[in-house]
DNA sequence: TTGTATGCGTTATCAA
DNA sequence: TTGATAACGCATACAA
């Protein structure tokens, strides 16, 4: 004898409220499809017995989970955070939860991922640049997931994207960087392999290089996980090169922040031996000193367009439009002309 | 006629390897119970369907999701980024999948996830600190979800916890600095309300005060949201405020990090004119300049140790054990005497 | 070792 | 406006 203490359900409701089950689950999902004095009675029982729905019998039964997901390379720096946060505050907004895994930039965990949020029902997916196997996305199309590429525009592309040409903002800051006169470019990128923001960073120089006369393939061009450690690292084998580089273009933010601390611990001055240039433009740039010249992203917006345009497709009100956020320059004081030799 | 090109059920594949749902349900879930000759002729048929379960379909039949939700209150910086990695990093070793939401400082917000986790089947769940609504514990007993508490060691509180001493670090920190000669502290603190790690901060700081036989009613506290922006204007106005503090004691190294940008743009010289402190030991600390002085947290380690507890817990193999992480102070160049006027 | 049958908690269709 | 009832896809007790 006694109550049960475990978790209520919809007929537990309906039982205490004197109705039946489909009344509730109607008081639940379109309250104006009942009648005033039923609801009340029924809303009472719900909070009396502290119900909550069962997230996995409603999603079997309307196929549908108003939950979206979202696989990112990593949650160990500020890279992502911020326009993850956007996104999310977006989702909400419309009545949407965000689900978030990070896949250490793994194509194996993150099509382990990408499983277990299709199979947890997600109605759409975010994930962050293209390159990935084809079968993925045919396992995605499959089961009539959408998904939202972010972090990189192509337009050219199957996936719909939002985001920003890698490239294009890789190649004003070459630009930059070679109209102050430097003439001798090293670069800090991150691993290319599986990566297209990377890639298309990378080539965003040696176009620059290439507009402007130089030869590109006198970049030199170190890959480096995106940690401060390995920015560091990297850094110290470029200075060892000769000819020695007179600015470091970095791949983001943090191999700077990681360049820019090797610099200071061996006494290299920081524009006047050597520039440095960032990516990203995180909070990071401006703390560091000195203060990174880097390329803003405006991750917020990118953030809450890419959640906007998702549900959209998720809703059905679009087919997918891809959309190009643009990025600015940020002239800071790691970047000078160099010194004169 | 042609193909239903829709995602493949259990039943598609029974039929297509010419056996029953139960048996490819056991060569999914239990292999050792199924004759190795049907095996192969399911696990056959599974891959070229190109079948996964349904999630929902499986927790609602097993009641049990292995999938473990974490709630930390932002993602907007790095302070749980890398403990979370290393939460992540462990659940996946076990098999188990993580689940991440934000709740932006927001106890509503929080709340709403905690429902959403659970609904989803979550076997258990992380939170960051114990001070909640006593209500939110006793729906999550009726659930049956084990919660385990991180970021926060409380050993007498219900919910076991795998965290470190927040006041106890602060308070050894607090007495480095009123040892080095310091006399007029000011502290920049998380928000107060509704946080038991910021709270227990400010008592270790007066804990200290009072045993050096300071007055701890004396300190200059000053509370900002744990963003660089907030903590450089609070920064700001501690520096306006008279007898100006030699030290300013921060929450955390992101609102060091803002206080020491405010001084640099004041030109207020660290730690000649004023020493800084921080709490974390995040990257960031050792990339400004000067580096700070801070706590260090090992958070990888409680990461790791609060996913193997948890586990534990949920598996039915622990009742609950909370687990002390010790923390270390942190010497670098932003604490320093202060100059004799 | 394998198959049959039932239940898990909702939503949705169809009647009343 | 409300109530029965049939899915939804899977795991499992039980039977064969």
């Amino acid at each position: 004898m006694g109550k049960t203490p475990s978790a209520p359900t919809l007929n537990d409701v309906a039982k205490a409220a004197g109705v039946s089950t489909a009344t509730v689950s109607r008081c639940l999902n379109s309250p104006d499809r009942v009648i005033e004095t039923t609801r009340q009675r029924v809303m009472q029982a719900v909070e009396s017995l502290g119900y909550t729905p069962n997230f996995a019998a409603r999603v079997m039964a309307a196929k549908r989970s108003f939950t979206i997901g979202a696989i990112i390379p990593t949650m160990d720096n500020a890279i992502f955070a911020r326009g993850l946060q956007a996104f999310q505050d977006q989702l909400r907004e419309d009545g949407y939860t965000l689900l978030v895994s990070s896949s250490a930039y793994s194509p194996e965990v993150e099509k382990e991922q990408i499983r277990a949020l299709v199979a947890r029902g997600a109605d759409g997916l975010l994930l962050i640049g293209h390159e990935r196997e084809e079968q993925i996305y045919q396992y995605l199309e499959k089961h009539r997931v959408p998904v939202l590429v972010a972090w990189s525009y192509a337009p050219e592309r199957l996936q719909p994207s939002v985001g920003f040409s890698n490239k294009g903002a890789m190649r004003d800051l070459a630009h930059t960087v070679v109209d102050a006169g430097h003439r001798h470019i090293a670069m800090i990128s991150g691993i290319l392999q599986g990566n297209d923001r990377a890639q298309n960073r990378v080539s965003g120089v040696r176009d620059a290089m290439r507009s402007r006369g130089l030869d590109p393939a006198a970049l030199t061009l170190i890959e480096a996980p995106y940690e401060i450690e390995k920015g560091a690292s990297a850094f110290a084998e470029l200075m060892s090169r000769a000819p020695r580089p007179t600015v470091v273009m970095c791949g983001n933010d943090v191999l700077a922040a990681g360049a820019l601390r090797e610099a200071r611990s061996r006494g290299i001055a920081v524009p006047d031996d050597v520039s440095i240039t960032g990516f990203d433009d995180i909070e990071l740039a401006e703390i560091v000193s000195p203060a990174l010249t880097t390329v803003h992203v405006p991750h917020r917006e990118m953030g809450r367009k890419a959640a906007q345009e998702l549900i959209a497709i998720v809703e059905g009100r679009s087919e997918g439009q891809s959309v190009c956020i643009s990025t600015t320059l940020v002239t800071r004081q790691s970047l000078a002309r160099p010194s004169g030799r």
